[in-house]
DNA sequence: GTTTTCAGTGGTCAAACTGCCCAGTGGATG
DNA sequence: CATCCACTGGGCAGTTTGACCACTGAAAAC
């Protein structure tokens, strides 16, 4: 379940050099290439690793907007409201949160004039009873997980 | 700049399989193998696909609760905070926004007592005024990016 | 104190894939 | 009409892959 030492190596040596294959990171972690192709399998069925899927940038799709939205959901709406929500193309991703909004999703729109065409489209639903929806300006720190991964794999 | 049907394909079989190569992509998509290594190298030099890292799960790693916090910023303080929230492993994204609250962080926590480790952590700072917390409860769409590329694909 | 189990090593093998080259084709552009 | 460009289909040497194997050492089980 936890990861150890060589774990953390390898998966900041696959985050780092997304195209070698199980040789070359086995001579770079001096470990035999069974092994790392043991851990390899390992770590994904664990479910530590999901997958190596292309990460797509939507600003280079055409969308470069992105914006925060928390939503409220008028009671006993909500298994609705994650079905519209999981049609709209521009929902990046869904969450429901504790608080007073209810969920909490990621847009992104190819404009600020195309934003409001997209939140129009996600609010356009009945079960939602208000919308305030944050755009994101910069991105200081993007989606990353290395340092948690460096860290998980101290602390053995 | 903009993604034909082919690239939306390719990105589309690259997201479901990514450990196919290209050869097999080739024969998937009925075109030469050539083809598949120009659009690949395109894209990537395009930066509509940012690499292949390995998506890591942080709940796999012992971090299985998630949460977004609202920070309230004083004047001025921005780059400190930005460097400080940088150094937090459990800080996996941040965000300025507009609206009230300037920032908006996605932090992940061992365990509900454990959030409040990493939330003393992040705000015990002192640019930051205030802070608001939302736990994540569930995650009805996860991150994706799919239906969108294929969106962008088509309206050609 | 033994025995078992298990991860890792270092090696082999055939099959497959990669990166790189080429000439030829067809459509669009000038 | 000539040029440019993306794509095709092919070939090549070199590398990597997945699958094996026997062996070692350390930890766990008995």
């Amino acid at each position: 379940m936890a990861i150890d030492h060589l774990d953390g190596r390898l998966i900041v040596l696959l985050a780092r050099e997304p195209r070698i294959g199980v040789l070359e990171a086995s001579r770079r972690l001096g470990v035999a290439r069974g092994t790392v192709q043991a851990r390899m399998d390992r770590l994904q069925s664990n479910g530590v690793i999901r997958g190596f899927g292309p990460e797509v940038d939507p600003a280079a799709l055409g969308y470069p907007v992105t914006a925060f939205a928390t939503l409220e959901i008028k009671q006993g709406q909500g298994a609705d409201v994650r079905a519209h929500l999981a049609t709209v193309a521009e929902v990046l991703e869904l969450h429901t949160i504790t608080g007073h909004g209810d969920m909490l999703c990621r847009l992104v729109a190819r404009s600020n004039a195309d934003l409001q065409r997209v939140i129009d489209r996600v609010v356009g639903f009945d079960g939602i009873v208000r919308a305030s929806t944050a755009i994101v300006m910069e991105n200081p720190v993007p989606l990353r997980i290395i340092p948690l991964v460096e860290q998980a794999s101290q602390d053995v």
